[in-house]
DNA sequence: CGTATGCCCTGCGCGC
DNA sequence: TGCGCGCAGGGCATAC
């Protein structure tokens, strides 16, 4: 599942590659992968054009090409690398970009629920989350104050907002668990309910976390894997994802995992006190039918 | 407006 | 051992 830290690792492997380079031709193979324009304009529009840059914003890949901008998001199991043309396409693959001089930029996703945005030369048709991204801290780092802000007087589980991509661009689901553990915050805690000592370690966090995850190329949970193929080295670093029940490599206290905003939510119970009135839930069912009204 | 829920889709882990 | 069920989840539409 590639999150900031990925991409942002995707883009430094492909860029060197990719830039300067032409578009001979495009494949697509599925269709619906295309999610703007239809599958033929895509390809019309893109064949014969060079890529000037590649960028990212969150967990958005940005390609300029003939003065247009291509958006991929790679979304839970999308990826993106280079291959010699001919070889044999692997299953799932979906969209093949032909390189002038022989190399091939292969999209594959099994789940398909990634794709392609072509944007129009007045920069319509873009996804309508990549319009409203907020601050990106791989990027820049993240203003103390204004990330005070955007949690005042919010009473959804700080993990709800870390995932909110207006809020901070780039967190998914394995840093926004990572982020809270090293800031030592209760993902239910209400946003707003964060004193100002707590909101600055989470902003530290943030930062530190992040760093770490490009520094190390990403991590490999599943199939992730960098634009040249190669797996990245931060699985070994994380403190709570993907560790219930081992112990907090701080204290000792076996992980918990619990649902928070319907995700897969890892803390340590002892470095993480939960709010006042919250007793651990375990992983609640979800809530099937209404309560009777009684008078 | 802010918050909550369901959907998309397929590989894989788990239980029997 | 083999099989089948249900979970996993980012962004978006929709509901309240």
């Amino acid at each position: 599942m590639p999150e900031g830290p990925e991409v942002e690792t995707i883009r430094r492997t492909l860029s060197p590659h990719l830039e300067g380079r032409t578009i001979a031709a495009v494949t697509v193979l599925t269709p619906g992968q295309i999610r703007h324009p239809d599958a033929a304009t895509f390809i019309a529009a893109l064949e014969g054009q060079r890529i000037t840059g590649l960028d990212r914003r969150g967990k958005y890949l940005v390609f300029h090409v003939g003065g247009r901008l291509l958006v991929c998001h790679l979304r839970m199991s999308g990826r993106l690398y280079l291959a010699p043309a001919g070889m044999p396409l692997e299953p799932h693959t979906h969209v093949v970009f032909h390189l002038e001089g022989g190399q091939e930029l292969r999209y594959v996703d099994p789940r398909k629920f990634g794709g392609f945005h072509l944007a129009g030369p007045g920069g319509e048709g873009l996804p309508p989350g990549f319009l409203r991204l907020g601050p990106d801290p791989i990027a820049a780092p993240l203003d103390p104050a204004a990330l005070a802000a955007a949690l005042r007087g919010r009473r959804a589980p700080i993990k709800a907002l870390l995932l909110d991509q207006r809020v901070v661009a780039g967190i998914g689901n394995i840093y926004a668990d990572e982020v809270l553990h090293r800031a030592r915050i209760h993902p239910l805690r209400p946003a707003g309910s964060l004193a100002p000592a707590e909101v600055e370690a989470l902003h530290r966090a943030i930062g530190e976390v992040l760093a770490l995850a490009v520094a190390r190329r990403g991590t490999t949970f599943s199939l992730y894997r960098d634009g040249e193929g190669r797996a990245g080295d931060m699985y070994a670093e994380l403190q709570v994802f993907d560790r219930t029940g081992e112990p907090c490599r701080t204290c000792g206290t076996p992980i918990v995992k619990i649902a928070v905003a319907g995700r897969g939510t890892h803390l340590c119970p002892a470095c993480q006190p939960p709010p006042p009135g919250t007793q651990a839930p375990e992983r609640r069912p979800r809530p099937r039918g209404r309560r009777a009204l009684v008078e």
